[in-house]
DNA sequence: ATGGCTATATGTTATAGA
Protein backbone atom coordinates (compact mmCIF):
# COMPACT_ATOMS: atom_id res chain seq x y z
CA UNK A 1 0.00 0.00 0.00
CA UNK A 2 1.50 3.57 -1.01
CA UNK A 3 0.56 6.44 1.26
CA UNK A 4 1.77 10.02 0.42
CA UNK A 5 1.18 13.34 1.95
CA UNK A 6 1.50 16.64 -0.41
CA UNK A 7 1.05 20.12 0.59
CA UNK A 8 -0.77 21.52 -2.59
CA UNK A 9 -1.35 24.95 -1.69
CA UNK A 10 -4.86 25.29 -2.75
CA UNK A 11 -7.25 22.82 -3.92
CA UNK A 12 -8.51 25.04 -6.58
CA UNK A 13 -5.15 25.92 -8.15
CA UNK A 14 -4.26 22.54 -7.81
CA UNK A 15 -7.76 21.02 -9.93
CA UNK A 16 -5.41 19.93 -12.96
CA UNK A 17 -1.93 19.30 -11.44
CA UNK A 18 -3.52 16.74 -8.56
CA UNK A 19 -5.25 14.41 -10.37
CA UNK A 20 -2.49 14.64 -13.18
CA UNK A 21 -0.15 12.99 -10.54
CA UNK A 22 -2.92 10.70 -9.25
CA UNK A 23 -3.26 9.43 -12.30
CA UNK A 24 0.82 8.60 -12.30
CA UNK A 25 1.06 7.42 -9.06
CA UNK A 26 -1.52 5.86 -8.07
CA UNK A 27 -1.28 5.96 -4.39
CA UNK A 28 -3.81 3.96 -2.24
CA UNK A 29 -3.93 6.71 0.07
CA UNK A 30 -2.97 10.78 0.17
CA UNK A 31 -2.97 13.32 3.43
CA UNK A 32 -3.90 16.38 1.70
CA UNK A 33 -2.44 19.56 3.36
CA UNK A 34 -3.63 23.77 2.37
CA UNK A 35 -6.37 22.75 0.82
CA UNK A 36 -7.18 26.32 1.36
CA UNK A 37 -11.60 25.59 1.28
CA UNK A 38 -14.44 25.30 3.28
CA UNK A 39 -15.58 21.55 3.28
CA UNK A 40 -18.72 22.33 1.10
CA UNK A 41 -16.55 23.71 -1.87
CA UNK A 42 -13.94 20.84 -1.90
CA UNK A 43 -14.32 19.28 -5.08
CA UNK A 44 -14.59 15.58 -4.00
CA UNK A 45 -16.32 14.74 -7.68
CA UNK A 46 -12.58 14.81 -9.01
CA UNK A 47 -11.35 11.98 -6.42
CA UNK A 48 -14.70 9.85 -6.11
CA UNK A 49 -14.71 9.36 -9.56
CA UNK A 50 -10.96 8.02 -9.32
CA UNK A 51 -12.38 5.22 -6.62
CA UNK A 52 -11.42 7.27 -3.36
CA UNK A 53 -13.43 8.31 -0.42
CA UNK A 54 -12.55 11.38 1.18
CA UNK A 55 -12.52 13.03 4.18
CA UNK A 56 -12.03 16.72 4.73
CA UNK A 57 -11.34 19.43 7.83
CA UNK A 58 -11.42 22.63 5.58
CA UNK A 59 -11.84 26.47 6.36
CA UNK A 60 -11.66 29.55 4.37
CA UNK A 61 -8.91 30.47 2.50
CA UNK A 62 -6.16 29.51 4.61
CA UNK A 63 -4.84 25.90 6.07
CA UNK A 64 -7.44 22.59 5.80
CA UNK A 65 -6.24 19.27 5.40
CA UNK A 66 -7.74 16.19 3.51
CA UNK A 67 -7.14 12.64 3.29
CA UNK A 68 -8.16 10.35 0.04
CA UNK A 69 -8.33 6.64 0.49
CA UNK A 70 -9.07 4.25 -1.75
CA UNK A 71 -10.23 1.91 1.47
CA UNK A 72 -13.37 3.03 3.76
CA UNK A 73 -12.39 6.13 6.27
CA UNK A 74 -13.21 4.76 9.48
CA UNK A 75 -13.31 7.07 13.00
CA UNK A 76 -12.66 10.03 11.13
CA UNK A 77 -11.49 12.94 13.99
CA UNK A 78 -10.81 16.78 12.78
CA UNK A 79 -9.02 18.94 15.04
CA UNK A 80 -6.13 18.55 17.26
CA UNK A 81 -6.88 17.88 20.92
CA UNK A 82 -5.61 20.39 23.99
CA UNK A 83 -7.15 23.70 22.91
CA UNK A 84 -11.09 24.13 22.13
CA UNK A 85 -10.03 27.64 21.12
CA UNK A 86 -7.65 26.64 18.48
CA UNK A 87 -9.93 26.76 15.13
CA UNK A 88 -7.17 26.40 12.79
CA UNK A 89 -7.44 23.28 10.75
CA UNK A 90 -4.68 21.64 10.62
CA UNK A 91 -5.13 18.13 11.66
CA UNK A 92 -7.64 15.01 10.76
CA UNK A 93 -7.01 11.13 11.94
CA UNK A 94 -8.63 7.88 10.21
CA UNK A 95 -8.37 4.56 10.47
CA UNK A 96 -7.92 2.47 7.53
CA UNK A 97 -8.13 -1.58 7.39
CA UNK A 98 -5.32 -3.54 4.84
CA UNK A 99 -3.84 -6.70 5.70
CA UNK A 100 -3.26 -4.66 9.07
CA UNK A 101 -5.48 -2.01 10.46
CA UNK A 102 -3.68 1.43 10.43
CA UNK A 103 -4.33 5.11 12.01
CA UNK A 104 -3.40 7.65 9.67
CA UNK A 105 -3.03 11.15 11.53
CA UNK A 106 -2.93 14.04 8.83
CA UNK A 107 -1.38 17.61 9.69
CA UNK A 108 -0.40 21.20 8.28
CA UNK A 109 1.68 21.93 11.26
CA UNK A 110 2.27 26.02 12.07
CA UNK A 111 4.85 27.56 10.03
CA UNK A 112 5.79 29.83 12.61
CA UNK A 113 7.22 33.35 11.30
CA UNK A 114 8.23 35.77 12.27
CA UNK A 115 10.25 34.33 15.24
CA UNK A 116 10.14 35.22 17.77
CA UNK A 117 6.35 36.91 18.45
CA UNK A 118 3.19 34.96 18.86
CA UNK A 119 2.77 32.83 15.79
CA UNK A 120 6.20 31.30 16.72
CA UNK A 121 4.82 30.60 20.44
CA UNK A 122 1.47 28.93 18.67
CA UNK A 123 3.75 26.57 16.52
CA UNK A 124 5.88 25.48 19.89
CA UNK A 125 2.59 24.84 21.65
CA UNK A 126 0.25 22.95 18.87
CA UNK A 127 3.72 20.94 18.79
CA UNK A 128 2.96 20.23 22.49
CA UNK A 129 -0.33 19.35 21.88
CA UNK A 130 0.96 17.16 18.75
CA UNK A 131 3.02 15.48 21.15
CA UNK A 132 0.40 14.68 24.08
CA UNK A 133 -1.36 13.23 20.75
CA UNK A 134 1.21 10.93 19.22
CA UNK A 135 2.03 9.44 22.67
CA UNK A 136 -1.25 8.77 23.55
CA UNK A 137 -1.47 7.20 20.41
CA UNK A 138 1.73 4.99 20.59
CA UNK A 139 0.69 3.86 24.15
CA UNK A 140 -1.84 1.72 21.66
CA UNK A 141 0.69 -0.26 20.11
CA UNK A 142 -0.92 -0.62 16.86
CA UNK A 143 0.72 0.79 13.43
CA UNK A 144 0.47 4.81 13.09
CA UNK A 145 0.98 7.47 10.50
CA UNK A 146 1.74 11.00 10.90
CA UNK A 147 2.49 12.73 7.66
CA UNK A 148 2.07 16.09 6.42
CA UNK A 149 3.87 19.30 6.07
CA UNK A 150 5.74 20.06 9.44
CA UNK A 151 7.26 23.15 8.97
CA UNK A 152 11.01 21.91 10.18
CA UNK A 153 14.26 21.16 8.82
CA UNK A 154 15.46 18.42 11.32
CA UNK A 155 18.75 18.67 10.31
CA UNK A 156 21.41 21.08 8.17
CA UNK A 157 21.32 17.93 5.62
CA UNK A 158 18.29 18.84 5.01
CA UNK A 159 18.04 22.49 3.00
CA UNK A 160 20.36 23.23 0.30
CA UNK A 161 21.47 26.73 2.29
CA UNK A 162 20.73 25.57 5.61
CA UNK A 163 22.93 29.18 7.07
CA UNK A 164 20.09 30.82 4.92
CA UNK A 165 17.63 29.33 7.54
CA UNK A 166 19.74 29.68 10.38
CA UNK A 167 17.04 32.30 12.16
CA UNK A 168 14.13 31.05 10.33
CA UNK A 169 11.05 29.44 12.28
CA UNK A 170 11.80 25.90 10.65
CA UNK A 171 15.14 25.28 11.91
CA UNK A 172 14.89 27.45 15.05
CA UNK A 173 17.23 25.18 17.70
CA UNK A 174 13.67 25.07 19.95
CA UNK A 175 11.11 24.62 16.81
CA UNK A 176 13.58 21.38 16.04
CA UNK A 177 13.73 20.32 19.66
CA UNK A 178 10.18 20.20 19.67
CA UNK A 179 10.15 18.18 16.51
CA UNK A 180 12.80 15.89 18.37
CA UNK A 181 10.47 15.64 20.89
CA UNK A 182 7.86 13.87 19.39
CA UNK A 183 10.52 11.39 17.35
CA UNK A 184 12.11 10.35 20.31
CA UNK A 185 9.09 9.27 21.58
CA UNK A 186 9.95 6.25 19.10
CA UNK A 187 8.78 7.26 15.87
CA UNK A 188 10.71 6.38 12.08
CA UNK A 189 11.46 9.48 9.88
CA UNK A 190 10.69 6.58 7.27
CA UNK A 191 12.28 8.66 4.05
CA UNK A 192 15.58 8.91 5.92
CA UNK A 193 15.62 5.43 7.03
CA UNK A 194 14.78 4.84 3.20
CA UNK A 195 17.23 7.66 2.24
CA UNK A 196 20.07 8.76 4.24
CA UNK A 197 21.79 10.88 1.61
CA UNK A 198 21.39 15.02 2.06
CA UNK A 199 19.62 16.70 -0.72
CA UNK A 200 16.34 15.11 -0.24
CA UNK A 201 13.79 18.29 -0.84
CA UNK A 202 10.25 18.06 -0.74
CA UNK A 203 9.84 22.35 -0.92
CA UNK A 204 11.23 24.62 -3.50
CA UNK A 205 10.12 27.82 -3.08
CA UNK A 206 8.19 29.84 -5.40
CA UNK A 207 10.46 33.12 -5.70
CA UNK A 208 14.18 33.51 -6.71
CA UNK A 209 14.63 30.63 -9.44
CA UNK A 210 14.67 28.45 -6.05
CA UNK A 211 13.76 25.16 -8.41
CA UNK A 212 16.20 26.34 -11.01
CA UNK A 213 18.75 26.42 -8.56
CA UNK A 214 17.42 23.08 -6.26
CA UNK A 215 17.82 25.84 -2.91
CA UNK A 216 15.31 23.42 -1.22
CA UNK A 217 14.47 22.13 1.51
CA UNK A 218 12.73 18.67 3.70
CA UNK A 219 9.75 19.84 5.44
CA UNK A 220 7.23 17.11 4.61
CA UNK A 221 7.64 13.97 6.63
CA UNK A 222 6.25 11.10 7.49
CA UNK A 223 6.78 9.10 11.24
CA UNK A 224 5.79 5.72 11.58
CA UNK A 225 5.36 4.51 15.04
CA UNK A 226 7.58 1.35 15.74
CA UNK A 227 4.25 -1.20 14.54
CA UNK A 228 4.11 1.00 11.16
CA UNK A 229 8.15 0.96 10.98
CA UNK A 230 7.80 -2.66 10.92
CA UNK A 231 5.78 -2.49 7.61
CA UNK A 232 7.75 -0.07 5.64
CA UNK A 233 9.57 -1.58 2.70
CA UNK A 234 10.36 1.59 0.62
CA UNK A 235 9.48 5.63 0.90
CA UNK A 236 10.38 8.48 -1.39
CA UNK A 237 9.69 11.69 -3.10
CA UNK A 238 8.16 12.75 -6.14
CA UNK A 239 10.64 15.73 -7.52
CA UNK A 240 9.08 15.91 -10.96
CA UNK A 241 6.08 16.84 -10.23
CA UNK A 242 7.67 20.03 -8.79
CA UNK A 243 8.83 21.09 -12.76
CA UNK A 244 5.49 20.32 -13.96
CA UNK A 245 2.76 22.91 -14.99
CA UNK A 246 1.52 25.03 -12.66
CA UNK A 247 2.64 23.22 -9.20
CA UNK A 248 2.33 23.36 -5.42
CA UNK A 249 5.58 24.75 -4.09
CA UNK A 250 5.55 21.45 -2.07
CA UNK A 251 6.18 17.91 -3.94
CA UNK A 252 4.68 14.42 -2.53
CA UNK A 253 6.52 11.98 -0.14
CA UNK A 254 5.28 8.75 0.08
CA UNK A 255 5.90 5.38 1.85
CA UNK A 256 5.50 1.71 0.44
CA UNK A 257 4.05 -0.18 3.29
CA UNK A 258 2.89 -3.92 3.45
CA UNK A 259 -0.50 -3.41 4.72
C1' DA B 1 16.63 38.60 1.54
C1' DT B 2 15.91 44.34 2.51
C1' DG B 3 11.34 38.60 0.27
C1' DG B 4 12.36 38.71 -6.49
C1' DC B 5 6.31 34.39 -6.48
C1' DT B 6 1.76 32.31 -5.66
C1' DA B 7 -2.93 31.78 -3.68
C1' DT B 8 -7.09 33.51 -1.60
C1' DA B 9 -10.74 36.93 -0.75
C1' DT B 10 -14.97 39.88 -3.15
C1' DG B 11 -9.97 42.86 -3.90
C1' DT B 12 -8.62 47.78 -7.25
C1' DT B 13 -4.74 45.68 -2.20
C1' DA B 14 -3.96 42.91 2.05
C1' DT B 15 -2.50 38.73 4.22
C1' DA B 16 -0.04 34.43 4.48
C1' DG B 17 3.20 31.35 3.18
C1' DA B 18 8.42 29.34 4.08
Amino acid sequence: MKIATFNINGIKARAEALPAWLDEAAPDIVLLQEIKSVDEAFPRDLFEERGYNVATHGQKSFNGVAILSKLPLEDVARGLPGDGGDDQARWIEATVVGKAAVRLCGLYLPNGNPAPGPKFDYKLAWMERMRARAADLLAGEVPVVMAGDYNIIPQAEDAARPEAWREDALFRPEARAAYRRILNLGFTDALRTREPRPGQYSFWDYQAGAWQKNNGIRIDHLLLSPQAADLLRDAGIDKAVRGGDKPSDHVPVWVEMDI
